[in-house]
RNA sequence: AGACACCAUGUUGC
DNA sequence: GCAACATGGTGTCT
């Protein structure tokens, strides 16, 4: 795995897409389900959908591939962050992939397709609020069949929601 | 590789050290950090070092490299007490050493400084204290940089603890 | 093909 | 906190 140093490191910019994603199934194999937080600016956006039956590993790339089809601006440099250390090795060509062959290769096209993207691995369950949302969007996809495409705006400091 | 039979076998005496040793990383490659437990009669030394960025097989060489630099008495039998199977093949001359051969090359010479040097294997995770302790200690070195160097002394059964 | 070790993730149970 | 299972990877040797 490796953690990246986090701290030191500059972020993507205020034009980057931040691409927040878990994978998750009831039982390893078993019904899988993907949670996606896009944020872009203030906006937000929140998906979360039954994927049918597979592994962990395959959820997690499938939350990736998921989120990436949801981005239109390929030219926007987005930053993908996820707890899985297989899913971001086997994106990366660090780790090489024996199984999930044709989903893997499908998922890195489409990373070929942008113009700027990085990976930022977080610890899971380390108390990061966008990895904890994507965490249960997951588990209750997985676990509920519920599903969800949601717009969200970030609320502005100092200024009371309506 | 085969388990000796632990029960039956003679101990090296009442006079040997004991040096259980574990390495671990945070991935493979990945920050290392080594576990040493050293036994002489009633009294222990605790060993907890991070040893930098390598491989598994790298940090279970250097946990016993670094057990056996403690040792001042190199005429005592000395046993060594690794689950590394890797290490324990390529340190008595059963297996070859392609890689890391610098590093081998020292811990042997190391071991040739010794009049009495003994292997044993145990099984990782099989429940053997010492073996968990030192996993434990080398698990914390890679993971959070943890580091110590303790004196001990074993309970004497029947006498309450101070 | 096998062995040992080191991990990551996902679950289940208490 | 403690068990256990599965899916996937590397480091190394035979």
């Amino acid at each position: 795995m490796e953690s990246e140093a986090v701290a030191p490191r500059a972020s993507a910019g205020p034009d980057a897409v931040y691409l927040f994603c878990d994978g998750a199934c009831r039982g390893n194999p078993g019904p899988m389900g993907i949670g996606v937080l896009l944020r872009y600016g203030r906006a937000e956006k929140l998906i979360a959908e039954p994927i049918g039956r597979g592994t962990s590993n395959v959820a997690e790339l499938s939350a990736i591939e998921r989120g990436l089809r949801e981005i239109r601006r390929r030219d926007l440099p987005v930053v993908i962050v996820s707890d899985s250390s297989y899913a971001i090795g086997v994106l990366s060509g660090r780790l090489r992939a024996h199984a999930n062959v044709d989903l893997v290769r499908r998922v890195a096209e489409l990373i070929a397709g942008f113009k700027d993207i990085r990976f930022r691995r977080v610890r899971g369950h380390a108390g990061m609020p966008e990895n904890e949302e994507v965490d249960r969007l997951a588990v209750r996809a997985a676990a509920e069949g519920f599903r969800c495409d949601d717009l969200r705006s970030l609320p502005i400091p100092g200024v009371p929601e309506p």
